[in-house]
DNA sequence: TTACCTGCAAAAGGTTTGCAGGCTA
DNA sequence: TAGCCTGCAAACCTTTTGCAGGTAA
């Protein structure tokens, strides 16, 4: 990332904390700019290890609860709702699936179209394509009742 | 799902198996037939106590075992490889992934086709769609050098 | 000044591992 | 019979929670 592009997110990241009335803590700008020198879609402890340098003090439990806070308010995004519970799929054909980020049920689609779907060549470039699914997030009409 | 195509899903099964030289116990067959009574993309506990009622000595540990044997043999498959750790993405851009269900690596991609693929109706019907993306899972280069 | 935020520590939850004994083929 | 499979228990790893003290606005 050039350091235009970067002083501009950073000011944005600023802009976005103000409207959502987030202060604007050393440690989350030191986590965001953690965020923004990645290029690996890091996990909590990989942004811990990246901070600790510049920020000593800080703790585990901080970087989840501001990770936590950075998605909430649509800063950053986890790269799968699916993450804190392993999930099978007894079915074989080629399928879609629709994921409520709320109570994590899963829907499965089938559709013709999105089995066709265009695969880009930089995915078959260097790795073996097992498959691929879409994943629809969505928040289920059940969990939209409950708020 | 019907009596004739559970039969044919168990026979199946049962070949599978023997290709694979996978003994076919009767906590495997357990484990597979509640795969099959299910319909909601069941986590290890969800099958655990499914299958405890027919099979009180089960335990948790051979659940695990047998889900991760069918999974390395094709049987069924993990809905998501990014289930055991929570992964952030800074990036704001609309864009899809690759991931390398070995070393968990994820490789991000942009494509305006993959952005415009037809939304099946049924995502939109009871659901408040907040964005899709769409995951190659596949073995990366230095993976497959590793095998 | 006040509500929000951090840091510590402990707990919780999910998954994996090692090993001894048992069962399938 | 031999090797694979199960069941138990403990370990492990990641994530969450409660609370007391500190800090941003």
């Amino acid at each position: 990332m050039n350091l235009d592009s970067r002083t501009e997110l950073l000011n944005e990241f600023v802009e976005t904390c103000r409207q959502a009335e987030l202060s604007i803590t050393p440690q989350r700008l030191a986590v965001y700019k953690a965020l923004l020198r990645s290029d690996n879609h890091p996990s909590p402890d990989m942004i811990y290890k990246s901070v600790l340098p510049e920020f000593p003090t800080i703790s585990f439990a901080t970087v989840y609860k501001i990770l936590e806070t950075f998605d909430q308010n649509g800063i950053i995004s986890k790269v799968t709702a699916l993450h804190n519970k392993l999930r099978y799929d007894p079915i074989k054909e080629h399928h879609h699936h629709i994921i409520c980020v709320k109570c994590k049920k899963i829907i499965d689609i089938k559709s013709d179209d999105l089995d066709k779907l265009p695969i880009p060549s930089e995915v078959k470039e260097d790795n073996e394509l097992i498959d691929f699914t879409v994943h629809f997030n969505v928040i289920c009409s059940e969990c939209r009742k409950k708020d």
